[in-house]
DNA sequence: CCATGATTTAACAAAATTGTTAAACAAAAG
DNA sequence: CTTTTGTTTAACAATTTTGTTAAATCATGG
């Protein structure tokens, strides 16, 4: 039974990372990720030992997930104006389904959840080239090329992130801050390029 | 012993944010945070009836703090884009303090945590219509005018929050981000001016 | 100094959570 | 059909956490 094996194994991990990442509920326990995954408690622990290894086998998944979104776009063979606004679709699409991803990431691992693979990301050092040369053109703003990517990833994410907060903070209900959702992409855009 | 009292109820409660926000440890114990205070748990619970009214408090305190600090920039009588560098700067400022109170408060209210004041804020109110006379004057980008305090609050407030996830993906060791932070406000006020 | 409120100590009950074990049951593979 | 593997059930121990209580101690204002 590797097949269904593998397959419960799974769904359980994607439960808990709908639990962590779209809930939010980082903190939720065994037992309210079996009652998700509609999986008895003691399964958990029979295809992860503890809680800590979910938490580490949902973390890699998440970690893994998110890398090669980004490389299948960022690595791509494409103009780069194009491959930024792809970018931007992709994270967009990404945070309706995991709102809490990046906060949930961030939270562990200042809680001392360790990342496997302490190498930094080579397409990453690479697309920090091409943007280095396209703020030579003059297209993006001069600056360290670091700066373009965390704008890129601030703009797009950090709005969804604190969407409570900011429907309270400019008193907006759900219907308009949908609407303002659907015009970010635009704004972000312009924001990026001179 | 009215002075004494309120002396020690705050040190509570700043010890309580300083947890929360600073270290970023949004489910610590009342244990954890007698401890940090350094005082015994059951005083927590002869100021607090329990852990949830704790919250209460510090949700609060954290809630007036930023409205009070964000009003006495943005409600001051100074020229825009003189007001938008001394919020900036505001803003970085608390970020040091309490680099996890955005990300804390988000997912508190996420999580059940409700705003005692539902109404919005009146001096944002009048602040986006700044902006919009901004915009005409074509000193920053034309959008719905929600969208450049998005813009403010994103590029400022959302690199701190992954600082760590940043570390990883762009390889920078302690320094080298700290570097980059120094370089924030300059990068931020060209992106968000034209 | 003494009365009052602040704070600690100790001890406890109740609940929640994690982790373990053994036995039973289900289903599919050989 | 029988063995193996996946899954559930039940019961339990250990730990953590919250909340409560009573008494003792401390500090200070009147």
């Amino acid at each position: 039974m590797a097949a269904k094996d593998k397959k419960t194994e799974q769904h359980i991990i994607d439960t808990a990372m709908h639990v962590f990442f779209t809930e939010g509920r980082l903190h939720a326990t065994t037992q309210d990720i079996a009652d998700a995954a509609g999986v008895n408690r003691t399964l958990i622990h029979y295809y992860f030992k503890s809680r800590d290894q979910l938490f580490d086998a949902v973390f890699e998944k998440a970690r893994l997930e998110s890398i090669r979104e980004a490389q299948s776009v960022l690595g791509a063979a494409l103009p780069f104006r194009k491959k930024i606004e792809q970018f931007v679709d992709v994270l967009l699409k990404r945070l309706e389904t995991y709102p809490y991803l990046e906060i949930s990431m961030t939270t562990s691992m200042h809680n001392g959840q360790p990342f496997r693979d302490e190498v930094p990301e080579i397409f990453m050092q690479q697309f920090l080239q091409e943007v280095a040369q396209e703020m030579n053109k003059g297209t993006i703003q001069r600056a360290t090329p670091v700066h373009f990517i965390m704008n890129l990833f601030s703009l797009v994410i950090y709005p969804f992130i604190v969407k409570p907060l900011n429907q309270h903070l400019f008193g907006l209900n759900e219907q308009e801050y949908e609407k303002i959702v659907k015009e970010r992409k635009t704004v972000i855009m312009n924001t990026l390029f001179n």
